[in-house]
DNA sequence: CAGAAAATGTACTGTCAAGTACATTCCTAC
DNA sequence: GTAGGAATGTACTTGACAGTACATTTTCTG
């Protein structure tokens, strides 16, 4: 595989050093944009944090938004890792309830700092660099997808009504997600971050069908 | 009044004159902020759009930081004021809706451009910049108070149960907008924005009274 | 009309960061 | 062990931008 740019190619590193090297840059990078932003994060920090000289960043990546555009991929796996077991396995009440704890309970041990990884990038760059853009939309709908997934199954098992608009809710989660992280690290707090995830899931609650609703 | 930094006082403008070249800058720098970030706007372009030399702007503003809070509470006006007549008025289920509608069609219009003024910049200065922080805080507050003030009369009018907590219920729907627009503005679409929307929107339905709701 | 205060214009400094040039070292395959 | 590609180090260029210095003009007031 070799990403391109401007007829250039920048291979994937041959040797194993190498491939350390690069994976270091994407990592440290990731770091730093994750708690300072993107404008804020020079690659000088990025290569000092990696223990790397600027000539290895220009090496791997074409430029500053090719380096970033690694980075988004790179949190949208660890972003989606960071919620398992749950994310993957939202099929009943109690694995929301799961999932909601544990997503606050991040924020709590972050101090509520940082946001989202992802929300915050997109809120960066999503007016400003299309080709960010173009990946975070790609992250995004993965991790929309993970909800839909759950709330589809949670549909098959029967436990919500089977006119539920599997894509409109599962956006609405995620919406409620970003908007609660955005508040949380305003706010310095995750009481908003709790009642947006509250909310999501009590609106989702609110299709819960009705033999079980009568049953619980 | 007068704004202090670091010893230095920095006056409200004397002459009518002055008053329009301060208004004239801080206009210019939330247009500009609002298009590309704080990070991206420079104080020539604000210069340049106010049609203003950069010696007025350190005349009336200590730092960019203290422009940048500036800007914040005027857009902070900007977007309570673009909501009305419906954001201090709602205390009907139809006053709901038109809010939900008029937030939409101003992104449809805007191409879903720019997001929210205001949680774009506390996405990129939450973290790093405590003074706008706290004016940031303030302002969702009272963005937030509105739709509290609106629950709470629906509920003084028997259109929603005795029990819901407004504080709560309020600052899910702050973080639903919040987060519809982040996503608005990264997939270039109102759609993800009319999702979360109707979500919190339904989510508090599930609240409407009991004697209202057979009623309906 | 003076004189002061407010407003404004021009020019400059210093710093930081993206990106480049090029030399050198390391590793690997023959 | 040696050639050649991969990896890395050092030094530089260039531009942008926050912030400053200071001179000049405009405007208000007595």
């Amino acid at each position: 595989m070799t990403t391109t740019h401007a007829g250039k190619t920048f291979p994937v590193p041959k040797t194993q050093k190498g491939q350390a090297t690069r994976a270091r840059i994407v990592d440290a990078a990731a770091a730093l944009v994750f708690e300072d932003g993107v404008a804020r994060t020079s690659l000088d920090d990025v290569g000092a944090a990696a223990r790397v000289g600027k000539s290895q960043i220009y090496h791997y990546f074409a430029d500053k938004s090719s380096l970033i555009g690694e980075v988004v991929t790179r949190q949208t796996t660890a972003v989606l890792e960071g919620q398992e077991p749950y994310i993957s396995r939202l099929d009943s009440w109690e694995s929301w309830a799961g999932w909601r704890d544990q997503v606050i309970q991040e924020q709590r041990e972050n101090h509520c700092a940082g946001g989202c990884p992802l929300g915050s990038i997109a809120n960066e760059l999503a007016d400003t660099d299309e080709a960010a853009r173009v990946v975070l939309v790609d992250s995004f709908d993965r991790w929309q997808l993970a909800f839909r997934d759950g709330i589809s199954r949670m549909r098959s098992a029967g436990l919500v009504r089977d006119d539920v608009d599997l894509n409109s809710l599962a956006s609405a989660v995620l919406a409620a997600v970003q908007g609660g992280l955005l508040l949380c690290k305003t706010h310095k707090s995750t009481a908003p971050l709790e009642a947006s995830l509250d909310a999501a899931i009590g609106y989702l609650r609110s299709f819960e069908s009705r033999s079980e609703r009568t049953r619980a």
